[in-house]
DNA sequence: ATATACCCGACTAAATTAGTCTGAATTATT
DNA sequence: AATAATTCAGACTAATTTAGTCGGGTATAT
């Protein structure tokens, strides 16, 4: 529980490896999958991801890569993992409800305390305080 | 990512259902399954694990049941969970470390830094913030 | 005695996550 | 123009984790 997913783990990883490049300098996934030792076809899809959100430019063609496109400062953990993974909560009732103990639930209010104090704890929290 | 398990949610509809009762007053397993519709053996299982933990009572024989033990204010957020679900950490790097990336891993020490910001959150909140 | 409740571990099923494969589109280089 | 290196996209399979079930035990009020 609790636990975030490897394409969390390998989208930080690539980041903090291009942010420690010139910024004009392009970076291929073959690169980061050889030098970290990552599964290449799901570290292609996470950087793919990325380049969806806004986080990263792709450049295509022999040469090309990815580099940074966004101020990672300006994002916030909650809008990185929902690039990534989709929408966040502690439990499904948030998003589906169609969960069908709800009208009984006695803990729905309480649950929404945890959620929200773990939103706000990471959206207090930028993308570079991690890659830096 | 980063979902609470259903045992969890149990744990914290079962707490909060006994903690409406008198101190003395006890409650069975089958009791809580019914009103909230939870399948009866799983609740049961997290009854135990609770009990094993030193936070519920439990009462055997024919009117048994459990009631709360433990101050539930003493108890943060992060012993409940262990409690329920063993360790916890946002990366198995933690526990077993037998990852075969972990020398080449470049964001170790700042993943370190959500684990501990989340550990902190976590911890300052006691059980009974979510169950009252 | 018997029935009701907790105890415990092994088992199966479902859901989620991780990883693979196939084929396409783009473009620098020759 | 052909080739090779790269991203793009989605379907597919495998592995892991979580959820839920089952069977057999122990304690105890009646």
């Amino acid at each position: 529980m609790l636990k975030l997913t490897r394409k969390v783990e390998y989208a930080l990883i690539a980041l903090r490896h291009m942010q420690n490049k010139e910024s004009r300098a392009v970076t291929s996934t073959k690169e980061i999958a050889e030098m970290y030792d990552i599964p290449l076809e799901l570290l292609a899809k996470t950087l793919q991801l990325m380049a969806r959100g806004g986080i990263v430019d792709a450049v295509l063609g022999p040469n090309g890569g990815y580099k940074i496109k966004a101020k990672l400062g300006n994002i916030n953990m909650i809008e990185f993992f929902e690039k990534i993974e989709g929408p966040l909560g502690l439990m499904d009732c948030y998003f589906d409800s169609d969960c069908t103990q709800i009208s009984a639930c006695n803990i729905r209010s309480p649950i929404q305390k945890i959620n929200n104090n773990m939103r706000n704890m990471f959206k207090n929290m930028s993308v570079d305080e991690i890659t830096q």
